[in-house]
DNA sequence: TTGCACATGTAATAGGTTACATGATTGT
DNA sequence: ACAATCATGTAACCTATTACATGTGCAA
């Protein structure tokens, strides 16, 4: 069991996902791939963390739906009352922008504009994940899901990608207006 | 060469450093430890992209100084031209917040006023490296090193963070005043 | 004399990515 | 037929962490 699995059991804390699914879906928060969750699903399904059921799907693949179970429940509880460890970021940008002026403006006004766009997109996706949100659960100007409504947690996780979002953005931005026009 | 040894060549860029002084400054932008740091710069070196000479200190031992070469600078800025990957945040945190309904508010308070408080330790720092910088540089106010002025680098990536600590900070005391007082 | 910061290294293990492999189903 | 998406899996490789190992110089 390790921070990966933890992740898993968090997302199928709220529903039943294939592996597929999980895949895709926790992304945002860490990144991994297909060939390190499949084996992992493996290993939690003989630890009896998930169980699983093959569902047949009359336009797609089968496919194998996960459920976290009540030893799976526990576990997330008893991980919840630990503190979390520090965030890991690694921005290969900021290694870039320590050394830039080694090299022509051009080349870093390219780097940030398409990291500029990269976060553009983001908010965009962000955005419309929220207004869904926001429309499924119809809530007031402001207000925020109630802390056991299960949205808490997908709701509060889409602001810090809001927030996140635009000030990078920002940053961005900033970053681009202070780099000079010409061959300097 | 992997980022991580590009990272190590953005840093020596600027001035010669030390295997043990190059761990302490590569955190914020890319976590490594000495154990990965060490074989790394050995290889460096007997690829050419850097040079060490061993440094006798009186009231420390003893050190061995990397330094850039030529070919390591070439190596930067063809770097540098190729776009820079998708940024890879891992936390611990944002897991755990889509399941907090699961645990009690006070258990979720307290994982996020940890949160707070880290945060709030790195402004701290962040908001005393940029003092020094503006002091040292004497920068009027809004007033951006010159692009090729070494210190640019230091100076967009340190309000990259600053930045971010306080968008951090909100998030943090928003859901810390979205979370009710009692046991709900 | 014990602990701490500085300083460098290697070995074992865990975590993560890329590549290889297969197959269903739908739309073009 | 072909490409695209869905779906699951393994093998090889690279990256990163933890543990092991050693030693200096200083201060309490």
């Amino acid at each position: 069991m390790n921070t990966l699995s933890y992740g898993l059991l968090s997302l199928l804390s709220h529903s039943p996902l294939s592996g597929y699914d999980l895949t895709l879906r926790i992304q945002p928060f860490w990144p991994a791939k297909h060939s390190q969750i499949y084996p992992l699903l493996s290993q939690m399904e003989k630890d009896e963390q998930v169980t699983f059921e093959t569902v047949a799907q009359s336009d797609k693949p089968d496919k194998k739906v996960y459920s976290i179970t009540d030893k799976g429940i526990d576990s997330l509880r008893e991980w919840l009352s630990e503190p979390a460890s520090a965030p890991v970021l690694r921005d290969e940008l900021m290694l870039k922008a320590y050394c830039v002026p080694l090299v022509d403006p051009s080349i870093t006004r390219d780097l940030f504009q398409s990291r500029l766009e990269y976060y553009r997109n983001n908010l965009q996706r962000y955005e419309e994940k929220i207004r869904k949100i926001k429309e499924t659960s119809d809530l007031d100007e402001g207000e925020v899901p109630a802390y056991r409504d299960p949205l808490f947690g997908a709701y509060i996780l889409l602001n810090k990608a809001l927030m996140s979002c635009r000030t990078n953005i920002e940053w961005c931005e900033w970053v681009l207006s202070a780099i000079p026009q010409d061959h300097t």
